[in-house]
DNA sequence: CTTGACAGAGAACAGTGTTCTCTATCATCG
DNA sequence: CGATGATAGAGAACACTGTTCTCTGTCAAG
């Protein structure tokens, strides 16, 4: 089945809703707000405990006893009540990462790496399902709506922001003989550091990031789905130290050693 | 819906079929191992076109010009198909990179775990829902029935061969500084050694495999899935990159630089 | 107060996985 | 060879699913 242009689903006349205009809320637009939440926390416990396929319509309009068609009112297809479990389970990881890297000290950017990639991986662990839904084979279509690529983007620029941050402030070591970047590959870097508005940052530095970033998203897709069975007592314990070798990678220097060669930002 | 305990579909009174015994095969048995086959070979071609979770039981028996109930007289549910699915898709990505690592001279590690690496990510592009199937969220049920997990190993453990070939050659380049894994890290990596029968290689090798091992997954994953559109004009030249920066973490050394520091073997 | 948009109910349709029962057909054993 | 029993497939049925209609009330605005 094709996918139509996402569009999120807005009512046709719907008064705006823009800022925080709660004075000339009507009585019918307030019980949609609230009826669209309680769908969406219904289905997010049925997405919890079945899976995304198992999702179903019918299921969620039961728990709110509702009719199934009445859904409709409300998102017009599974597909799009999928699409809207993604925006928020990006916005649920982008928020406990963020919230654990406001733990350690500022200039500590090794332990906010190691505390936002550990809470990447808790998250997903306390809710496999919605990262499946992420990260996973992405189940509704093929290829994900427009809407979802923003928030998708939030952990990662959170991320790319502290190697820019440790960077500028002269604490990330250059790794010794960089291999340089092919060519193409080179702009694409330099393109993609302009439109993230972080000039000077290394496009080296850039790949090496993305590259760090796959390395934790993998690292916890072979875990949730599988792949390490039987392999660790302790995933965690795995898992910390791949995000060290990464952060290695990056640059973020050790803390027993004394950063040696920085680079000049 | 609970799994049931995954048994492989095989007839109560089958024929023994172990060996090359063709000739005691009767009729009817060859004939259900031909039609076995051939609802394999609609099931994937209905998987490749629109995804596990689109795959019909009616829409393949359809294909072969059956009824619906006469598929469950060779695959006891559609999930026993799709496990089937996966086995062979765990197999098909084997092979291909199995052959892709033959290609380049015995003594070029780094040509070998770059090709097998490239191989599997060919494959991936090549059969996304395949690849999906296998190392996106599983679909059928939470937990990989016990038949996969052997076939899973067969790429892994063809790279753990390279690895360990390259260290028991002398041509792994220790890593300076290679963080000491925690007590209980180690210990499973030593079991896992003694396991896979790779007596000797150090344990903080086998990690730094997984490692790369996990960057190779989750760079496809992220590929494929949508995460890196419009990123790179070029995702295999990124790849390419990525693969080169993990051969560099597990001690393959590059091809300019005579190999340093070598590990003694 | 009237009008029109909206929310929800209910029925219906096409599709799904799965399970029955029933009838041929084939392999085997006496 | 012929009887017997296991098997393959057909067909109907069941309980679901997502989705689309139509129809009635209800709330909001002109």
């Amino acid at each position: 089945m094709s996918r139509a242009p996402f569009t999120l689903w807005t009512p046709v006349h719907a008064p705006c809703t823009l800022g925080i205009v709660s004075a000339s809320r009507t009585a019918r637009s307030r019980a949609r707000e609230e009826l669209t939440r309680e769908i969406k926390v219904a289905a997010r416990r049925q997405l919890a405990l079945e899976g995304a396929d198992r999702l179903s319509l019918r299921a969620v309009a039961r728990d709110l006893q509702m009719v199934p068609s009445a859904l409709y009112r409300y998102f017009p297809s599974r597909d799009e009540l999928l699409t809207a479990l993604i925006i928020e389970a990006y916005d649920a990881l982008g928020d406990a990462a963020e919230q654990a890297m406001a733990g350690p000290a500022a200039s500590d950017f090794l332990g906010r790496w190691l505390a936002a990639c550990r809470a990447v991986r808790v998250w997903a662990v306390q809710h496999p399902h919605e990262f499946a839904l992420v990260y996973g084979s992405p189940v509704p279509g093929y290829r994900a709506p427009a809407d979802t690529i923003a928030p998708a983007t939030r952990v990662y620029l959170l991320l790319l922001g502290l190697v820019n941050e440790a960077y500028r402030t002269g604490r990330l070591t250059s790794p010794e003989a960089d291999p340089s970047l092919p060519p193409t590959l080179g702009e694409d870097a330099q393109r993609l550091l302009s439109t993230l508005d972080l000039p000077g940052l290394p496009p080296t530095v850039l790949i090496r990031a993305i590259t760090a970033w796959a390395q934790v998203i993998g690292a916890i897709s072979l875990e949730l789905f599988g792949h390490l069975e039987g392999a660790f007592r302790d995933n965690a314990e795995f898992f910390d130290h791949t995000v060290k070798l990464m952060a290695d990678l990056v640059g973020f220097p050790p803390p027993d050693r004394k950063a040696p060669d920085r680079l000049v930002p």
